[in-house]
DNA sequence: TTTAAGGAGCGAAACGATTAGCGAAACGTT
DNA sequence: AACGTTTCGCTAATCGTTTCGCTCCTTAAA
């Protein structure tokens, strides 16, 4: 009785200050307005403004009105810390690559984030510029800050760690690459078929002596590739010779220090070269520009990695296209699946590359020779 | 003294439990540790946890050891978001653009990362796509997630809101563009600048029918632009011909339809198109080439922002050069120093963009004549 | 008239951390 | 022995939500 009696009063009291407040968003200054602020001013208890905030329950409609107009009096705006701490969720997924400027993963952060944003997730990201530490400190940190989920490229380096990771409280989503011991989900292209078939098309062209700029020694996708190249060489009965494989590093100038080894071989020099990440070819077509050679008439070109540019650039790159945006997509929506189903067995997932011919691998135009169109094969 | 008793015991308890547990990390499967769960464990308060994991009080270093080996035992990481709570400040700042895969915001991006990184805050990010509603969605869930500041591109509409907004409390940060009666802090190019050294660059080559394919209408970096590009007209007292100038949208899409539209004017063709903003470039390029033209013999072209392919497109590209990592760290810096000092004066700071002259303007060679060496143009 | 159902709203206990305030030892000094 | 000082450690309140129970109250059926 006497609460009620004081409540009543409390009413009373509040709806003559929302008259007077009815302009003053924000009252005290400094503070952001709190649900208790709100109760208070609408003369009604937290529980029921929360009610109305996330109408799971019975309010009345004149009482809910009566709230909402106090929330909008006070611009009142909810604290996810709190809430996400009393419910034990974040609505937050992390995202680690190991450098967004990297072509390739913006256009995979551009769909994680489509998808997170789609279901009210929002997206912490961390680039850990290929280094084991950043990377184990950016996924203790997303740990902490109590994310629901993470995506990873994970960089080289011993993952031993993931074996003790509590992966059924904060979920991994593996891309791009995975430490091959790794029992997770993941999302993954086939790198062995985009570089064989890279290589092949070269092969196909009449090339025997292909030259190859690997990426970062140690990464999946690296070794990956370097396989995939040998497998289409030995298809072919082409011997290997180990002084065509040079290691670059995944950077413009990587590329171009890579570039210029194999190309300063006068007497058996390659006739083509398979650069097998994106960065690296544009500095390979400076070096063969630099060497005073031609692409693709002394030198053919074929690069992992295909862009927007690769079609305006002299001559027009003939690449290995990943569906960036569909990996960013597909890992996002593996991380949701895994967040319903805790305990679902984990999948892998292999997108194929598909090799797009145009000017820079020498191959005859289109309209020439219309006649292999295999698939994972389009001339653009 | 009840009291003391009990807690003794409980010590004894506990480091018979320590010895027992010692391997069985995350002891209670679901739940993560908390600190409560460490004091259990290592037969402290709460208090004295905290004080070991933050260092700011006298704890005696065998105590202290004790408290640690018990959170490596538990495999306890600190829960974020209950700090941030109770500390009210979340060490997480937004960063809103219109699009990361646009090769300028990609660098922005990851400028901001490095230098949040370094202060030992993480970034959230969100996409736009230029669209006002998205924006202030954005902007509403970082307020309620209590980022302790955003920066922001803002897109093009009505942005009355800023007016209410209560920057003291979640500071904002604007970057490459500004609605026009906004008072905040902002990282900016000085645009009218380096469309007229552009174009200026293209009349003393000689031209006189300069068209412009304008970015999106209602953006001031596209006003900004216009404005230099009429500037420098007026400047060298050449007639502003309105069919000359074309609206794009920034997209690949809209410059190539700008493009067509301005090369089909067969009578009176532009003899170089200035095209001003970053992604168009690569498509007008490809309508110059579908119309059977040469650029540069027949058009010549600058474009606005430069990027690493720039350098080996055919032709390689005239661009104005921004510095998009700087504008990205700049703007940290001033969110961070903001954070510092809230009343500070707001600073709108203006970068100065540098036109790289390559070949797609037709301009002779850099050896050939170097005798045009101004303050903000670079031959390359 | 009694009972039951369930709508409408409230109080209070979590969630996991920080920290002010308070005691209790231990030690040194007179 | 009495007292002050320093060093540690504990209790409890707090941050802003959500949510479990609980209490009224209204309505309808028995």
């Amino acid at each position: 009785m006497h609460m009620k009696k004081r409540r009543h009063t409390d009413k009373i009291r509040c709806s003559m200050e929302e008259a007077k407040q009815m302009k003053d968003v924000e009252a005290s200054a400094g503070r952001p307005a709190t649900i208790k602020d709100v109760a208070a001013h609408a003369g009604v208890s937290v529980a029921t403004v929360s009610a109305v905030i996330n109408r799971n329950k019975y309010v009345s409609p004149n009482l809910a009105q009566r709230v909402q107009e106090s929330i909008t009096a006070l611009g009142y705006e909810r604290n996810s810390l709190a809430q996400s701490l009393k419910k034990q969720t974040s609505q937050t997924i992390g995202l680690i690559v190991s450098d967004i400027t990297n072509p390739f993963f913006t256009s995979v952060v551009r769909g994680v984030e489509n998808v997170a944003n789609a279901r009210g997730y929002s997206l912490i990201l961390g680039n850990s510029d290929e280094d084991l530490k950043k990377e184990m400190g950016y996924m203790h940190l997303l740990e902490s800050k109590r994310a629901d989920g993470l995506i990873v490229a994970f960089t080289l380096g011993n993952h031993e760690y993931l074996h003790s990771w509590p992966a059924h409280r904060l979920p991994l989503v593996g891309i791009d690459r995975l430490p091959d011991d790794a029992c997770i989900d993941a999302v993954l292209i086939d790198n062995v078929a985009g570089a064989r078939h890279a290589v092949e098309h070269l092969i196909t062209l009449g090339h025997e002596r292909i030259g190859i700029v690997t990426g970062l020694p140690g990464i999946t996708t690296t070794e990956e590739r370097l396989i995939g190249y040998q497998r289409a060489l030995a298809a072919h009965g082409i011997p290997l010779d180990p002084a065509l494989i040079v290691e670059g590093n995944s950077r413009i100038d990587g590329g171009e220090r890579a570039a210029l080894q194999l190309l300063a071989r006068e007497a058996a020099r390659p006739t083509a070269l398979f650069v097998t990440s994106g960065l690296m070819i544009i500095s390979a077509l400076q070096a063969i520009n630099q060497m005073g050679l031609r692409c693709p008439e002394d030198i053919a070109l074929v690069g992992f990695d295909d862009f927007e540019w690769a079609a305006v650039m002299y001559p027009r790159l003939t690449t290995v296209s990943q569906p960036t945006y569909e990996i960013g997509q597909k890992a996002a929506q593996l991380l949701f699946e895994r967040l319903e189903k805790r305990d679902a067995a984990t999948q892998v997932i292999r997108f194929q590359p598909q090799l797009i011919i145009r000017e820079s691998s020498g191959a005859p135009l289109q309209s020439a020779t219309p006649s292999k169109e295999l698939p994972g094969y389009v001339h653009r």
